[in-house]
DNA sequence: ATAAAAACTTTACGCGCGTTAAATTTTAAC
DNA sequence: GTTAAAATTTAACGCGCGTAAAGTTTTTAT
């Protein structure tokens, strides 16, 4: 098998010139038939393929598109990045994953070296409240940037994510209406935009059904949600802090946590009648079905909010990277019942 | 502020030559302290970086490291991965992490991209039984490779792993210890070559400590273990296929579902004398502290596993890309008790 | 069959930077 | 202060490909 070097060699093998392949290459139907045919069969013997680094130089924009997530380590992002990359491949780009681990700094430097990458477009899950809002705002300036799932008010294009209220709306009627109103679980600073509009559901709707709100604020800081969620469980059954038999918790990632402590202190959670108390969350965390008992849960549209997103992305891109309006896209959930309420 | 199109412009405004400039981009130390100074000093004015696809096509060897992973919705890889970017990206390299999602065609298109990234090196945890051997030898005989977690006999400059023997045999040992040899639980066709050994490793420690194995298989493909877990628990809790009180899983994600399914079937699982059953396993997932109960498992050398496989792979790029010999290295786990075992 | 349109070939320049060789300047050594 | 060594400058070429202009061939339409 000989090497080919260069597109030089390479047309001079397949008998067309190297203008004609390098069309071919930016757009196989761009070509006459028969000329698309020689340069296949020639691919097809000699394995060429152009130099990315060469392409992207001279192309004014190149196929790559960033994605970003706040924690890989959550399985929930690791599947809607999973989503994302398929779809960016199906059309042709090239799709860079990064995780800024939780950390401000990290977020920073991945978009930092996004810019220099030169990126058709990115999709930016930000961290949220702990985000560095002027850094994404400059960098949204630069690139055409889709948000997903955590909204900043204003920054990047558009929006696309989850509706939080009818998450929670979803969930405290279906909790009410089988049994008691819930008590709202949440952590006292959530990191994520998201945990805020579900405390405020929660009291609308609580408002609006005619009971008064309950919420329980736990400390701890960080992304290691199970962790807070179990010692901030711990305390509060420990303190008997649970007015109700019904807890709502922010998201299923405290709720794993919060399961386990009551496991741990023997208390029987379920929606049988032997089961002292129900908890229900929010996410449809990939592991909910695993916890004991199996978490009933408010879903995400994971599939739509990925599709919409990268869609938007599309659209943004072939409108030169900006749009008249900055357009916010919600998808309602779909309450998972299991076994935990 | 003035945008600078290159190194052209920036080297006239910072008052040093081209040549230099691009000395200092590709090793700052390697010119004289008083132009380094001016040069950073005209960096914190203006703000360039060169272009890195221009940069990339002219050096022989780029300063990108593919790192591969075989699921990154497992939260294991996503973690191990987080810590092998930043060894990278603290020793000057460009990381970008790809993720075959279990799937074989995916492993091998992501070789495939990988190739015309011209990577200095590639650390690469393969699929294992379901990687298509051919593929990643013909890319091995390409691209500089380390191999960590799963490895694959005689292919890449040299494997990091973990040493199955040890995981197995201090679980199996603790338990037969402290209360009865286990039986082991696992899939009937796994994909990861380190449960086969740790099945052999359970078989070798039970007969040398003159017990009769148990190995009990459950079916199921794939990477979704915790449900292949699950059900396969169900089943074998309903024909009551437990020989033992006590149950060794080959990995922490069927463990998750097998206490699952202990739960859901009102088996108490711990070391209590109330308790009906032990169940301990192998990993140290992140999540093996909230399953119920807590989870006793060995585990993983992470921090040993990551940063060996990386100061591995440096070496191996600067040894020019190849070894005289193929070096394997193990890193023993650690016991961790918690409360199901 | 003929003219117009479409596709292709040839030629050539440019992208931003690596790199080299020869000439020049700065530094270090004595 | 002289000299050799080290660092820098100048000039120039090459990397692999995008792309444009002008000329040639092929296709399509009439």
């Amino acid at each position: 098998m000989t090497k080919i070097k260069n597109m030089e060699e390479f047309a001079a093998l397949s008998g067309i010139s190297r203008p004609t392949v390098s069309k071919y290459f930016h757009d196989p139907d761009s070509v006459r038939p028969t000329t698309r045919a020689r340069i296949e069969e020639a691919l097809e013997r000699f394995d060429y393929r152009p130099n990315i680094y060469a392409v992207n130089q001279n192309r004014k924009l190149t196929k790559n598109i960033g994605i970003v997530v706040p924690y890989l380590a959550d399985p929930f992002f690791a599947e809607i990045a999973r989503y994302l990359e398929q779809s960016c491949i199906a059309a042709g780009y090239r799709p860079s994953l990064f995780s800024a681990h939780g950390e401000q700094k990290l977020e920073n430097e991945i978009l930092d070296g996004l810019q220099s990458l030169k990126p058709a477009g990115v999709l930016l899950a930000p961290l949220g409240r702990i985000s560095d809002r002027s850094a994404i705002e400059k960098f949204c300036a630069n690139v055409p940037t889709v948000l997903f799932d955590s909204n900043l008010d204003g920054l990047g294009a558009a929006f696309v994510g989850s509706d939080n209220f009818s998450f929670v709306s979803q969930t405290v009627e279906y909790m009410t209406r089988t049994g008691e109103p819930p008590s709202f679980f949440e952590m006292r600073t959530p990191a994520n935009p998201n945990a805020n509009k579900r405390r405020k559901a929660y009291v609308e709707v609580m408002e609006r059904l005619g009971f008064e709100p309950h919420i329980i604020k736990v400390d701890g800081k960080g992304w290691a949600f199970e962790e807070i969620g179990h010692k901030g469980a711990l305390k509060v059954l420990e303190e008997r802090g649970l007015r109700t038999g019904s807890v709502l918790c922010s998201n299923d990632r405290l709720a794993i946590g919060f399961l386990a402590a009551c496991y741990e202190q023997g208390i029987r959670v379920g929606r049988r009648d032997d089961c002292a108390l129900r908890v229900a969350s929010n996410d449809d965390h990939p592991f909910a079905k695993f916890t004991c008992p199996s978490l009933t849960t408010a879903a995400h549209d994971y599939d739509n909010v990925a599709s919409r997103s990268v869609e938007t992305l599309f659209e943004l891109i072939e409108s030169g990277g900006r749009f008249e309006t900055r357009t916010e896209t919600l998808f309602p959930a779909r309450l998972v019942l299991r076994d935990s309420a």
